[in-house]
DNA sequence: CTGAAAGCGCTTACAG
DNA sequence: CTGAAAGCGCTTACAG
């Protein structure tokens, strides 16, 4: 199986490798209409497809980019993918997928194998803690784009929710709803981590400008795997929160855990809205009401973003926010 | 920005380029101590990373596969892109993820464009439509494999789930139960997509071998915008089914929408399993008893076959069937 | 133990 | 309108 290159297409056609090169690459400016042909019926005969790889180290550009993620399997981070893996398939780009996990070590391995292999640009949700790698990055002017975090300090292209705004649509929902003890499960505020850090603070100015004080036993920031536990306290206090706010899918999967297992009534019992839009929610019972992101919009902006910057349109790195949109459901 | 290559840091060491090179690969055997200091110097004083698709280009092997999917928001297919990568990532492979939405010239042009990209190998949800094409990579004894769809005719390594199984499984639950009237729902039955096809004979099978006639009423094969009017329809039948079986996760959301609006009781008024395991199965009431797939472990066999195939361990192409597994809860 | 040279399969400035 | 030649950044067989 001898791979057959450009020379063998050259001999066949009867004319030399550039020629070759300049059809290939639609330079027909001045080439005459038999020698097309001849290239034509040579590629054919031969069955010949170039070699991408040759072509990028001379070119140097893959049409590749990276895309890393905590975890492809979280809802969010797999529309964010698709969204982008559409806008590059338009522009003949493919995305080489990486899960990163929230580890440091791993999403630092995989930025250097991923520059290593000469991919024209990154998309990642930064773990945050690279920071000297992410300097380096915009020092070398490479193109990257972050998606849902936020690293203080570095100066990168960044997508993201209004994740204030997402709370306080909750927030003021509940109240227009007639809801005051308003509680708020939450996985762990691990430093780095935007959308918590700023939902929480989201949550409370909301509270604030509704005139609610805010009653931090009505705040649980715990491990996933405790939130069941955190919940129970909290229902248990003498004047329990009558609505619940998940701050993310995985923490409103076990408020719905809980609720089943002590028969507990959502709506009737308990107002909950989860941030997140779920794919059960408009046929679970209660439907629920959530505040959606606009995933796809959003994996959309940072392609767009990304591939401006592979294409040396250069822009002042910029923030930018997505506004979420409440699904209202039965739940509250 | 004048990217810095190895002949950068051969001068700065004061050696060749071979010897850099050694020293990358290492090749330690006949290298002085003094030798390896004064490189590894070298390249940290000068920040030299290598270019991998330069060395590609050389040595024939990118340690990039291509993963072709449907669609990756389907959840099995990112639970199997997961395992994928996972294993990869263990062998210092990176995977470009594709989708190619059912979609012939679509998933042709992305096979073909992996190839030109010289990537070592492709593992595909295929369409079932490319034929020739498929014939071609085998005759050039491209590694590849495929998942989830076996292609007749076509001499590929497959891994899927055992459907027939999978559909037997969950009708002898519902006999076990005291359920006779069994129906089921399925999208249509295109050709070349192995699931549906095998998963209805798998019921039908099993029917049999329960003594059960097959009702043709209680079999809907219809459009998933199709499914609850079809289900309304068959609900309505003089002597409806008391039991149903979803075929696949977007099936059975349709019958919880239908159950929901139409205050279905599930588990009293109509058994109910669904194959897929879905997220909300556990906590949905009543809990739903499904059929799962082992998706990561189907995904870890995927990327194991084809990465021993680019290893050159040829072997002959076999199809894989993995165990489906009854999640027992309370909707059956 | 290390280096000079050829080559991987392209592209491109330049010459004619 | 087309070709010869140099070069992209590596690897590797070979020589010494």
């Amino acid at each position: 199986m001898k791979t057959i290159t450009m020379a063998d297409v050259a001999k066949q056609a009867g004319v030399s490798k550039s020629t070759v090169s300049q059809f290939l690459n639609g330079r027909y400016d001045y080439m005459g209409e038999k020698t097309k042909k001849r290239i034509e019926l040579a590629i054919k005969e031969l069955g010949y497809s170039p070699n991408i790889i040759a072509r990028s180290l001379k070119q140097k550009s893959t049409m590749t980019i990276g895309v890393i993620v905590a975890n492809i399997l979280h809802v969010f981070s797999t529309q964010v993918i698709r969204a982008i893996e559409d806008f590059c398939n338009e522009s003949n780009f493919h995305i080489i997928v990486c899960n990163a996990d929230d580890n440091p070590a791993k999403e630092k391995r995989y930025i250097d194998m991923l520059r290593a292999k000469q991919v024209d640009g990154i998309i990642a949700f930064p773990t945050g803690e690279n920071v000297e790698l992410y300097n380096q990055l915009t020092d070398s002017n490479y193109p990257i784009v972050f998606m849902d975090r936020i690293v203080p300090g570095i100066s990168i292209d960044t997508v993201l929710l209004d994740n204030k705004r997402a709370a306080k649509i909750a927030v003021d929902r509940f109240v227009e709803k007639g809801y005051q003890r308003i509680g708020l499960l939450t996985p762990p505020l691990s430093e780095g981590v935007t959308p918590r850090k700023e939902r929480i603070q989201g949550y409370k100015n909301a509270l604030q400008s509704q005139h609610i004080p805010f009653n931090p036993d009505y705040l649980s920031s715990t491990d996933i795997s405790e939130v069941q536990a955190s919940l129970d306290a909290m229902l248990r206090l003498p004047n329990p929160p009558n609505a619940l706010l998940a701050l993310n899918d995985r923490t409103l999967f076990e408020v719905l855990k809980y609720a089943k297992k002590q028969q507990l009534n959502i709506s009737e019992d308990l107002a909950l809205i989860g941030i997140d839009d779920v794919s059960f929610a408009s046929f679970y019972s209660p439907a629920l009401t959530t505040v959606a992101q606009p995933a796809f919009e959003m994996g959309r902006k940072a392609a767009t973003l990304l591939l401006n910057r592979i294409k040396n349109k250069y822009t002042d790195p910029e923030i930018y926010r997505f506004e979420p949109q409440l699904m209202s459901r039965e739940s509250c």
